[in-house]
DNA sequence: TAATCGTGGTT
DNA sequence: TAACCAAGATT
């Protein structure tokens, strides 16, 4: 192993070529990305939520349409939640979707037309943290403002060559501090992108591209020979898999649906009634538990209808799908909110999580025949 | 502090 | 293929 180069300290002149360098490498590298042509900041805030913890491959056409269907503050904040996230379904983390509508109306109820202009007013809003705030402030407001983010995190902890673990706080504190230091403070927002879109299309987590960096002179973890050795991170923990079983319990043509409660996994979405199927137990009699306990339904016939894989942050499932008939009588919010029978049809109108909307798509073009999606 | 919260692309 | 990862926030 190479030896472990002390890093230089941020003097001034450091900080002002290290401006200076990444400005210029920003001003020649930058992508075209669609928020990047606004200075809306509603659309800028709009683009960052959307942005959390997503590639911005998946939010350019995303945020396009969310903006053609809710073009400002007012016309949010008057939607329902469920044409927000119905706008939002396939983004993942819906919640915030939720904060977004929930900031909204809180700003709108409030008398104020747009965001607020400064951190410590972002910051309180619903969705906002340390990130948000200050990515909105700059971009939008030219506040300065420093943000860190993962690829913030990534540069810097390179670039200083910065040992602790990037969820150990002390650590959070000092890379902070150190993009503190470094914001340029004539053009602050741009900044924050410059180092973001450094980590995002060269400083990137597994195959750097260290020659063209514009920070490579006086990096420590580029001397050291190793750049992906940083940032240090703990060892994850393998995820378990659980096999579901699920109901599209039919009436005279129309399915049963029922809407997840508000908190927790795919909170608000809706779905088809079922749930983990336990040991010992049949994928058609955990089916069938399952639409009774949350509805207080029964089922009479049943037959397979088709799998699907499915992988979440921490779990992944297997959600075997059955064709059912209702028995008598109406179903009930046991264990669910609202449920209810819907035309195939108008299955369009409901956010549903990945898997299930698979599942209504291979109904649509199959029938009711067996498919798979594993 | 650590767990939780989606999804799709990449390796 | 399974793990890793992406412009984080909340509890």
């Amino acid at each position: 192993m190479p030896a472990r180069r002390t890093a230089t300290p941020l003097d001034s002149a450091r900080v002002t070529r290290v401006r200076r360098r990444v400005l210029a490498w920003y001003d020649a590298h930058r992508r075209d990305l669609p928020w990047r042509h606004t200075t809306d900041s509603y659309a800028i805030w709009i683009s960052e939520v959307m942005l959390q913890q997503t590639r911005v491959e998946t939010v350019r056409e995303r945020w396009v349409t969310f903006l053609s269907e809710f073009p400002d503050l007012g016309t949010l904040a008057a939607a329902s939640e469920q044409r927000v996230l119905r706008a939002w379904e396939g983004l993942g983390y819906y919640r915030r979707a939720r904060f977004l509508h929930r900031a909204a109306q809180s700003l709108v109820a409030a008398g104020a037309s747009t965001l607020p202009d400064d951190v410590e007013a972002l910051r309180a809003l619903p969705g906002f943290g340390d990130y948000t705030a200050a990515a909105v402030a700059s971009i939008a407001f030219g506040r300065r403002a420093a943000v860190v983010d993962g690829n913030v995190v990534r540069v810097l902890a390179r670039y200083l060559g910065e040992r602790g673990l990037h969820t150990q706080a002390a650590t959070k504190r000092r890379i902070q501090a150190a993009a503190d230091a470094l914001l340029a403070p004539r053009r602050p927002g741009d900044w924050n992108q410059a180092v973001m879109e450094l980590g995002a299309t060269c400083c990137t987590p597994r195959t750097p591209e260290c020659p063209t960096c514009p920070l490579r002179h006086d990096c420590v973890a580029w001397a050291e020979g190793d750049p992906t050795r940083y940032p240090h991170r703990a060892a994850r923990k393998a995820t378990p898999h659980y096999d579901i079983a699920a109901g599209l319990v039919w009436r005279r043509g129309r399915v049963l649906i029922a809407r997840r409660k508000a908190d927790g996994l795919l909170g608000g979405l809706w779905e088809f009634p079922g749930g983990k199927r336990r040991a010992g137990e049949s994928l058609e009699a955990a089916m069938r538990r399952e639409v009774h306990e949350e509805t207080g339904l029964k089922v009479r016939s049943a037959e397979p209808f088709m799998s699907i894989d499915q992988a979440y942050t921490h779990f992944r499932i297997t959600m075997h799908l059955f064709h059912c008939t209702a028995g008598a009588g109406m179903p009930r919010a046991l264990a669910c909110e609202e449920p209810h029978f819907v035309a195939p049809e108008d299955l369009d109108a409901y956010p549903f999580p990945r898997a299930n909307r698979k599942a209504i798509d291979v109904l649509r073009t199959q029938g009711r025949g067996a498919g798979s999606a594993r």
